[in-house]
RNA sequence: GCGGCGGUCGUCUAGCCUGGACUAGGACGCCGGCCUGCCAAGCCGGAGGUCCCGGGUUCAAAUCCCGGCCGCCGCACCA
């Protein structure tokens, strides 16, 4: 590519100050970027439309928590992560090229060795004769390589903590007093923002795969057997048409194809509507930051390559010039995996109550001891017998009185017609179940590059950043038109102080000619310019101007604020809002 | 981690092959002054560089050699 779209891309966030790789002083550390004055700015307005589209639109069943990065090592055992999330890794002595030794083995032999010990792996490679696949050289040991970042909580070495992989096992662990919060209703959705580390062996394509970045990310609980009521939103996204690629239409070679929410769950193209539900919602999402519909589409994971407790997984990809198809989030039926893990390693109830709508009389027979027998029997040991009773299950009281045996309690013995029979009926009021979980969880170092790629582009020479006027870093800036002139400069710090009052993010600035400085604020993706001029001083009015089409309209002072919100929250076009200028 | 290519003011780049005249040049941007009635105008002045880092060769290194770091590409890896 003679003119590479990346390299100006990476060039414009670096010198105007979106984003660059962090620690330059000291020759940079891969996998680590710093966001800048403006970067952070945008990476926050997404992560507050995310909120919008996620939490606030659903503000009676999903809610946001914040939990800590750094976690014990329990609750990573718990997760898999401290197991699974560690690879077999296994050098070449000659090329020193490095390979999953369990994925050589498997390829070679076709064993699985999944679980086995490195030792272990290593004499079987040595035993198998197995070589380097690429020079034929002799392998070495099998080592592990563990992905999570490890540090001690405390003085104590023993005391092992992990900086967290992923945001869900906060939402996991704190589950039962989330529900308990939000008064034990299901579903529930519990969304966090947060950062993790994953100590990548090799991080490579600037922001797009990080060793520390941002996750935006929601739980959302569901009972498996109320697939309709789980979704009791599923109407308002039912007709949103998406772009999928389900993994069979892959194996056939075929590309996405575009199918509304409703169908792709009838056909079972997706296996859970609240699944699909979700994806709507990150499909339009992701719209509204503005990636074109046809750069964006779903295409499900294979059986082998999503991860062991999920049963369906759909990645979001978008197109973006160098690479192509990059993920941005991820879409998971993660099922109850982890909240029975989290039951095991915790030894904590964390099942939900679902009351049936009838309660059920079941009739039961039960077998006990007539006390009245005891005390008259045994008198003053009738203590120390009912103690040794306490112990007994009910089951061989069943027993004995069934076969007509007397009943052995230590140096006691009761007689079978001392046991009694008798019916009881009971009332079942409900059941417990474990909630499964669906997870749409999004990158956001990603999308904030995806989204400010998009946004660039290139008009008579110069450089816009036409983001979505929501989301714009900078909402305005106002400019006097002579950078000389006091009457002018009076009355645009005016105007600047009324729209900062009003909330807006704006800037003042009277440094250069006007046509610089709209090239200025076009870089930045400033959406509007207000100007100060000469008939400002006859009639109040300044000029409103488009960073996109570069037109302007002529708007009175005293309606500022109103115009400005419709133009960057409303979308209003410009030439709706004022007298249209020509130039 | 392997192989290939690369790393020079804020940004983009010239110089590197063929070591010296390089006090490292230019453009854009930035700052100050003048000017300026709407799209990076002009004039004047200014600030800004560990030539990625370390070591070596040499009388002399941005330039040659070695090691490291970082980036891109390929391989491998990628919850």
């Amino acid at each position: 590519m003679a003119e590479d779209k990346y390299q100006k891309v990476l060039e414009l966030a670096k010198r105007r100050g979106f984003f660059w790789p962090s620690y330059e002083i000291y020759g940079g550390v891969a996998g680590f970027y710093d966001m800048g004055p403006y970067g952070i700015l945008l990476k926050n307005r997404i992560i507050e439309k995310w909120r919008q589209y996620f939490v606030r639109d659903h503000s009676n069943y999903v809610i946001e928590i914040e939990s800590p990065i750094i976690g014990p090592s329990k609750v990573y055992e718990a997760s898999g992560h401290v197991e699974n999330f560690t690879d077999p890794i296994v050098e070449c002595t000659r090329c020193g090229r490095k390979f999953r030794a369990d994925h050589l083995i498997k390829d070679k032999l076709g064993i699985d060795v999944e679980g086995l010990s490195p030792e272990d792996m290593t004499r079987i490679i040595k035993e198998n004769n197995i070589k380097c696949p690429v020079c034929g050289g002799e392998l070495g040991e099998v080592k592990t390589f563990n992905l999570l970042f490890k540090t001690h909580i405390g003085p104590y070495e023993g005391n092992i903590g992990y900086f967290r992989p992923e945001l869900a096992q906060g939402m996991f662990v704190a589950f039962k007093r989330v529900y308990e919060v939000m008064r034990s209703r299901m579903p529930l959705g519990i969304a966090q923002v947060g950062r993790v580390g994953r100590n990548e062996i090799s991080p490579r394509q600037a922001m797009m795969r990080l060793r520390e970045f941002t996750i935006m990310e929601m739980e959302y609980f569901i009972d498996p057997e109320e697939k309709e009521k789980s979704c009791p939103f599923f109407e308002r996204h039912a007709s949103t048409r998406i772009r999928i690629l389900p993994y069979k239409y892959k194996v056939e070679e075929r590309g996405p194809e575009e199918v509304t929410v409703r169908e792709a769950v009838e056909e079972k193209l997706i296996l859970h509507p609240c699944l699909g539900y979700w994806m709507a919602v990150s499909n339009e999402f992701i719209a509204s930051l503005g990636i074109p519909r046809d750069e964006v589409y779903f295409e499900e994971k294979g059986p082998h390559e999503r991860a062991h407790y999920s049963s369906q997984t759909f990645d979001q990809l978008v197109r973006v010039s160098r690479w192509g198809w990059v993920e941005v989030s991820g879409h998971s039926y993660r099922g109850d995996y982890d909240l029975s893990r989290h039951m095991q390693y915790s030894g904590q109830d964390l099942t939900v109550f679902k009351p049936f709508d009838e309660p059920k009389i079941v009739e039961k027979t039960r077998y006990l001891v007539d006390k009245s027998y005891i005390g008259r029997t045994f008198r003053s040991e009738a203590k120390k017998v009912f103690e040794l009773l306490a112990n007994i299950p009910e089951e061989e009281l069943k027993n004995a009185y069934l076969q007509k045996k007397p009943l052995k309690l230590g140096d006691y013995e009761i007689p079978p017609d001392a046991i009694l029979e008798y019916k009881t009926h009971e009332k079942i009021t409900g059941k417990k179940y474990i909630p499964h979980v669906i997870e749409p969880s999004f990158g956001v170092e990603r999308v904030t590059y995806v989204v400010f790629e998009h946004a660039y582009r290139e008009k008579e020479g110069r450089i816009i950043l036409s983001l979505p006027r929501d989301i714009a870093p900078i909402q305005a800036v106002v400019l006097p038109l002579i950078e000389k002139d006091d009457s002018l400069r009076k009355i645009a710090v005016e105007i600047y102080d009324d729209l900062r009052r009003a909330g807006f993010y704006i800037l003042y600035d009277d440094s250069g000619s006007i046509g610089r400085r709209y090239a200025r604020y076009d870089e930045i993706g400033v959406p509007a310019a207000i100007t100060v001029d000469y008939q400002t001083l006859e009639d109040n009015t300044v000029t409103l101007r488009d960073r996109d089409s570069w037109r302007q309209v002529r708007i009175p002072i005293a309606s500022i604020v109103d115009i400005l919100r419709k133009f960057i929250y409303f979308g209003e076009e410009i030439d709706k809002l004022g007298t249209p200028i020509s130039t």
